[in-house]
DNA sequence: AAAGAAAAAGACAAAAAACTCTTTTATTTG
DNA sequence: CAAATAAAAGAGTTTTTTGTCTTTTTCTTT
């Protein structure tokens, strides 16, 4: 469904998002522990969305990622795009170079509906939203 | 959503479906044609499912693949399966080892519901059931 | 100003996926 | 039987993805 960069994105932004509740910041290696990832690659992806404007981040003691008010109310939807493409949002299910209405693979017309549901799910959600249920232990980023 | 392998794999048996509706043999440079795949990556392939039983192969002069009346009632859920595994069916969408109800990721009760209608769609759509909309031009498998 | 901390950058390495080429084996047909 | 045909098998190659390691830059704190 997503690649290991973007399952490892998203749950290092919601990670980062519940630490940043009370205006904190959070090194590397604690995301890597907290999200159960390699640390040097999650990493990588962070300078990359850091670069996009996805998370914030600070060099220097006291330093690391953290996400503020707007950054907190980014979709889901934008950070799968940004690591991924929009192949998910409008690829053809069996891979037909493009999806059209008007020359339908056999699954098109039931693989739509799936797919609207992926982005509306992913459209909706805001890397801010999740912080009450993973604070209770309700949610898990790993495991 | 499926790895290119399975793409193939689901549109060539498709093509061999629809060749398949008169008893005849399809080789594979017209697979190959017919749903525009690398021409020994397909066949590769196909020489898996042959020997999974999911299409049936002959060799020599007018051989080639074909398919049967059960083989016909074969589900795409199957093809899925046999060559992706069942991460589709089963699998986190946000990788951790393993989705579970009692400890969820945060798109879990949302993707629980998306993952069962792939399921269901692929469960039931046959090998053979769009070998008239394929025929008629309503349906592609390449391009 | 100096030291230390932490992200950024860059260069590799390993593994997996996608794709290619060659040889072998089985089958049909003349 | 001989020849031709087509899949099966096996052994690569290339590309992409995933993951690692080292150095550099920037910032904070003392
Ligand atoms: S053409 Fe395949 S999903 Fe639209
Ligand atoms: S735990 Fe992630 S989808 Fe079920």
């Amino acid at each position: 469904m997503f690649s290991k960069a973007c399952e490892y994105a998203i749950r290092a932004l919601l990670f980062v998002a519940q630490k940043s509740k009370d205006g904190s910041k959070v090194g590397i290696k604690e995301i890597a522990k907290g999200i159960d990832s390699p640390e040097h690659f999650i990493a990588k992806i962070l300078q990359d969305l850091s670069r996009k404007g996805l998370v914030l981040s600070q060099k220097g003691p006291s330093g690391g990622f953290y996400l503020d008010d707007s950054t907190l109310n980014i979709s889901l939807a934008d950070v799968v795009r940004t690591v991924d493409g929009d192949s998910i949002f409008s690829g053809c299910a069996l891979g037909l170079k493009q999806c059209s209405e008007t020359k339908p693979c056999p699954l098109h017309h039931e693989f739509k509906r799936i797919r609207d549901d992926i982005s509306e799910m992913l459209q909706t959600a805001k890397l801010g939203e999740f912080n009450a249920l993973l604070e209770k232990n309700k949610l898990f980023l790993k495991r």
